[in-house]
RNA sequence: GGGGUCGUAGUUCAGUUGGUUAGAACGCCGGCCUGUCACGCCGGAGGUCGCGAGUUCGAGUCUCGUCGGCCCCGCCA
């Protein structure tokens, strides 16, 4: 039988939020109003714990109090919307709860208003309650009645505010750039909208606002900021989402240093004000040549050592034919040294090699180096006394250490290594919890070579400007010119990336003739932001963060789903309203648009 | 596009080498109960084993396909 609530609320003004009432206010009356957490029928009394977002707070329905209140409390279920008039009274000592906040006192009620039923929950709404993904996201109300679903929201828009108020004070302006706008080259795929009034032709939904910051320096803003969405037409991971919320931020007149001085105060403000926890400035620097050696990634956790060794000129000759030969090819052979790492079996090294097999690598080499006696490995037979006098002065390992080695071009070894180094680190429980280690990746190659496109493209964006000192490699030798790029690393998650721009037109459009967009071309595609230079634009810099990443790793989460209200599954659907979804051919005759699949 | 993993009651899960009527807990429904707070006690309902083929005397279990969740590779200036 379907039950109907039809009460309203009236003249009925809420008192407090039901988490927050106190033995200090025993004895007045209050409004109290919350979904129903649980009822506890004991036939006479009834108690009820009514929940909002702030808390719980436990209802008496006493029959000597309000034999009507009481009579309404029989038909109240879980999940149903009540608002309760009644006196805050002191809990009897023995009944005390003190799990709960509002564990002295509890509601005794008078009157009752059964503002609306509800449905049997698909889940129960407790925070230890696990419940598949797909039900918690078909049901999201459901699921942030839950105060664990809702903590990371909560933070998320403290860590906002805090941003907002941070960058206001330093004369910061935040301002919005469009969201229909132009598709730009290069990058991610574009999300595109179709135009009614010109059919056939396209708005893009920004990737980033990089054009638009620019040109604000160029209208004299000096100092820009926005919270805004970005959209990127690509496959989705644990920390991806195709729209996600970037903090924008662009000055004028500017160096690298500038920026980080800014940047470091915003984010030791916002370890400080919201985990208590304070970090050292400044953050620490690692050139991208550094940390590619070192770490093998531009994006490094520093939060454990396990660093890379290059064993290249040591094994140039060897006998471990694919050693030697990856280095004929022009390759290397890197390794690391994991301390007490001997103990591994052998089925474990056997899931370790399949694990580098994911980033291409062909194999992974190992040796055991036992407390005593001779190493064990695979390839110990085939290593020369040189050689391994080589390898125990590099790695300086001793007995119980196990050494890895891949063999490989340079972006698979790093790639295998990079990921093996972050896996052996979270396994054998390297990293202590609660520790942050920020570190500034700088001078990143400008250009970089793209095989499948064959041509040169940005290893940043287009608008990066070089190094000054590197300017004269330009012309002759592009692929050595580093730039003025930066990311901000965090426990091996990017978090921001940025960079001083280009503001002079004659160098940018030599950049773009660097990544093969003709005069023409770039013309079509930014025109309007070469144009823009022009006109005085000033030197400029600034940088992008990712706030659902941030808000991740200040909350803990596990993934970015946890951070955004509404999320889309991994196949880019919001469980909830079921988009994408078909549209009316009426629509789509009105945009000029023909679908083609059969 | 590719690899891995999961899908059984509303939820979380169990289900043996393929074998009779698919189980548990919580939730739900009904009854009793005036100090519970994961209330308790008694009783009850609830299943397209994701979907579709195939193998088999017989499929939740095996095979293939497909759909969906999650993780990863590719992709993400």
């Amino acid at each position: 039988m379907e039950r109907i609530f039809a009460d309203q609320l009236g003249d009925w003004k809420r008192t407090c939020y039901c988490g927050e009432p106190r033995r200090s206010s025993v004895g007045q009356e209050m409004v109290l109003a919350g979904w129903v957490q649980r009822r506890r029928d004991h036939g006479g009394l009834i108690f009820i714990d009514l929940r909002d977002r702030s808390g719980v707070i436990q209802i008496v329905f006493n029959p000597e109090v309000s034999a009507d209140a009481h009579e309404k409390a029989k038909q109240v279920r879980s999940e149903d919307v009540l608002g309760v008039r009644g006196y805050l009274a002191e809990r009897p000592p023995d009944t005390v709860n003190p799990e709960l906040a509002t564990g002295e006192v509890e509601l005794s009620a008078r009157e009752v208003k059964l503002l609306n039923a509800s449905q049997v929950p698909p889940f129960l709404i407790e925070d230890d309650a696990e419940v598949n993904e797909n039900t918690r996201l078909k049901y999201r109300y459901l699921d942030l009645r839950r105060p664990q679903s809702l903590a990371p929201l909560m933070l998320r828009y403290q860590m906002c505010k805090a941003i907002r108020d941070y960058l206001d004070g330093l004369g910061f302006v935040e301002i919005e750039t469009p969201v229909l706008t132009k598709s730009t080259p290069e990058g991610a795929r574009d999300y595109l909208v179709p135009s009614r009034i010109y059919p056939g032709k396209f708005y893009a939904l920004p990737q980033s606002p990089q054009l638009f910051k620019q040109i604000l320096m160029v209208g004299g803003l000096d100092r820009y900021f926005q919270i805004v969405r970005c959209f990127r037409d690509e496959d989705l991971r644990a920390d991806r989402q195709p729209e996600f919320t970037q903090l924008d931020v662009e000055m004028s007149f500017v160096r690298p240093e500038d920026v980080f001085q800014v940047i470091e105060g915003m984010i030791t403000l916002l370890f400080r004000d919201l985990k208590g926890i304070e970090l050292a400035t400044p953050f620490a620097r690692l050139s991208w040549k550094e940390a590619m050696s070192k770490y093998g990634t531009d994006k490094p956790d520093l939060r454990f050592g396990l660093e890379l060794m290059d064993f290249s000129s040591t094994f140039q000759e060897s006998e471990v034919k694919v050693f030697s030969a990856a280095i004929e090819k022009g390759g290397m052979v890197k390794g690391l040294c994991v301390s007490g790492g001997e103990n591994l079996s052998r089925r474990e090294l056997d899931e370790l090699t399949a694990f580098v097999g994911n980033y291409g690598a062909k194999g992974l080499a190992w040796i055991k180096v036992p407390l005593r006696g001779p190493w064990q490995s695979p390839i110990a037979k085939f290593l020369s006394e040189k050689e391994q006098g080589e390898i125990r002065r590099l790695t300086g390992a001793k007995g119980g250490d196990l050494l890895f080695f891949v063999a490989d071009e340079a972006r698979v070894v790093h790639e295998a290594l990079s990921n093996l180094r972050l896996h052996l680190g979270e396994r054998l429980g390297l990293i202590r919890p609660g520790e942050y280690s920020p570190v500034w990746i700088i001078d990143f190659p400008l250009l970089e070579y793209d095989e499948k496109e064959r041509r040169r493209v940005s290893v940043h964006h287009p608008f990066t400007a070089p190094l000054d000192e590197d300017l004269p490699l330009l012309a002759e030798e592009p692929l050595r010119v580093r730039s003025k790029a930066y990311d901000l690393v965090l426990n091996g998650v990017e978090i921001g990336g940025g960079s001083i721009r280009i503001h002079q037109v004659t160098l940018q459009r030599q950049i773009l003739g660097l990544l093969d967009i003709g005069p023409e071309e770039a013309q079509e595609k930014f025109g309007f932001f070469l144009e823009a230079l022009g006109f005085g634009a000033p030197p400029h810099g600034g940088i992008a963060f990712g706030i659902d990443r941030l808000a991740m790793i200040l909350s803990g989460a596990g993934s970015i789903r946890d951070v955004i209200a509404f999320p889309k599954s991994q196949r880019a659907v919001c469980l909830l309203t079921d988009a994408p979804s078909a549209v009316d051919p009426k629509q789509l005759k009105e945009l000029g648009i023909k679908t083609v699949l059969d």
